[in-house]
DNA sequence: TTTTGAGTTGTTCGA
DNA sequence: GTCGAACAACTCAAA
């Protein structure tokens, strides 16, 4: 019996079935369709048994799974590394193209060129649609053909370019017919896994027409619900971009995160070196103090610094970080601590539902002044000042850090006036000093 | 090629 | 309390 011919859909970090772009194609290509998913071992191994991320994404895939099955349809499961899953796949049916949405992060690109490889050598198209973005990497360049590395005259050209075709949603549904009809096993358990399940409720997919009305003027204060909450969203592509551009449009500042989105996801692809150095290489010159004690401190939220405690418990707490709070936290450890970024980069990375490598790199770089279009490193935030302007009446502190005020609570680890002295003559100097 | 204006989110100092 | 300038120069983008 000669084996099916189907292509397939391979799901990433795109976990809806409505307004896909690699699966709507997919559905579009005249062959039947195979959704499937891999819960990749060299990813998962190096995560710990309680990681509420991988409990998201299961929870999503759980779903999906059932609406496929409503269709008399199904999604194939991996549990293994990529590689293990296309050669074992190949083997069962017959595939004419494998279709996936770009993933811009070096790992991705790299585990991508390799399954290219794979597939090329059995003469099977695998075919990436961009999804993930408006704009892909080479969308919204400089006259000269050139990336830009400044964000504002980004903007302008990435608001220039925008048509409505950009943000027209993918009718998948119409063709939902083109589905391959089949039953296959269920998800697999957490348990099966290694991973445990957790009592968990993530934030939901929508965002309402007010709270994008007075993004503007609430934005920055922590202590109420002014911001979407949407980035776990963006994070695993269980909304998409289209719509909440579509959504966004009248909204100006709210539209200005989703381009700096873009703007970082492409510094990522064409500035490679910055996921792991200073975007600036002059930046790698300082002397970052390797102070074991004070990042334990910053981590859990004892630095005697409310409102950076606060930040931290929320974060430690929830997964989640207010914007505002995560810039001043940033600045905190890089300027206050003279700790390189890096090491904040990685705890964000290891605790954020949202976390995403690109933003995340691009917002501590940011804050320790050596990224693309950062703030000037004589830029140190006032943890006070910050304070008093956005948490004015210590609501936000005093819901994460409740000891605060009594003899509990710790004296500054560092007093304010003397770390921004040091910190402006540590970069003056290491900037100032030649290269060679 | 040269020139010009501009550049996410701040803080401090002194008048 | 309020306001403007200094902070430090540089690099980028576009005409």
């Amino acid at each position: 019996m000669s084996k099916e011919k189907i292509v397939l859909y391979w799901m990433r970090r795109d976990l809806r079935l409505h307004d896909n772009s690699a699966f709507y194609y997919a559905l579009r290509s005249g062959h039947r369709v195979l959704p499937i998913f891999v819960f990749d071992t060299s990813i998962l191994d190096h995560l710990p048994r309680r990681d509420a991320r991988v409990v998201f994404i299961h929870r999503e895939l759980t779903e999906i799974q059932a609406q496929l099955r409503a269709m008399g349809s199904d999604i194939h499961f991996h549990f293994g590394t990529p590689q293990d899953a296309f050669a074992q796949l190949l083997k069962t049916y017959s595939v004419e193209a494998v279709y996936t949405n770009r993933d811009y992060e070096p790992y991705a690109q790299n585990r991508d060129k390799e399954i290219y490889a794979m597939l090329e050598a059995q003469g099977i198209p695998f075919i990436g649609k961009k999804d993930h973005v408006i704009f892909d990497k080479n969308e919204v360049i400089k006259d000269d053909g050139k990336p830009y590395t400044v964000f504002t005259p980004y903007s302008r050209k990435w608001k220039s370019n925008l048509r409505p075709y950009h943000y027209k949603a993918y009718p998948n549904a119409k063709y939902f017919d083109q589905l391959l009809k089949i039953h296959l096993s269920d998800i697999p358990t957490l348990a099966s896994m290694r991973f445990e399940d957790m009592e968990l409720a993530f934030p939901e997919k929508t965002v309402s027409t007010t709270l994008l009305s007075q993004y503007g003027e609430k934005r920055d204060i922590p202590s109420i619900r002014g911001t979407s909450r949407l980035s776990i969203h963006l994070r695993f592509g269980t909304v998409s971009i289209r719509q909440l551009v579509q959504q966004a449009l009248p909204h100006e500042k709210w539209l200005n995160e989703l381009i700096w989105r873009d703007f970082y996801q492409a510094i990522m692809y064409h500035f490679p070196h910055s996921v792991t150095g200073a975007f600036k290489p002059q930046y790698d010159r300082i002397p970052w103090r390797d102070d074991q004690e004070a990042f334990q401190r910053w981590c859990i939220g004892t630095t005697g610094y409310p409102i950076v405690d606060a930040g931290m418990r929320e974060l430690n707490t929830t997964g989640f970080m207010h914007n505002r709070v995560r810039m001043i936290v940033a600045s905190f450890l890089t300027k206050h601590l003279l700790i390189d970024w890096r090491w904040g980069e990685r705890y964000f990375a290891e605790k954020l539902l949202d976390y995403d490598l690109a933003s995340n790199v691009g917002g501590w770089q940011w804050a320790a002044s050596s990224g693309c279009d950062a703030a000037p490193y004589f830029r140190v935030f006032n943890p006070e000042s910050q304070t008093d302007k956005f948490d004015p009446d210590y609501r936000y502190i005093r819901q994460w850090v409740p000891e605060y005020g009594t003899p509990a609570y710790p004296k500054p680890i560092v007093d304010h006036k003397f770390a921004r002295e040091r910190v402006l003559a540590t970069y003056k100097e290491a900037l100032g000093a030649q290269s060679n």
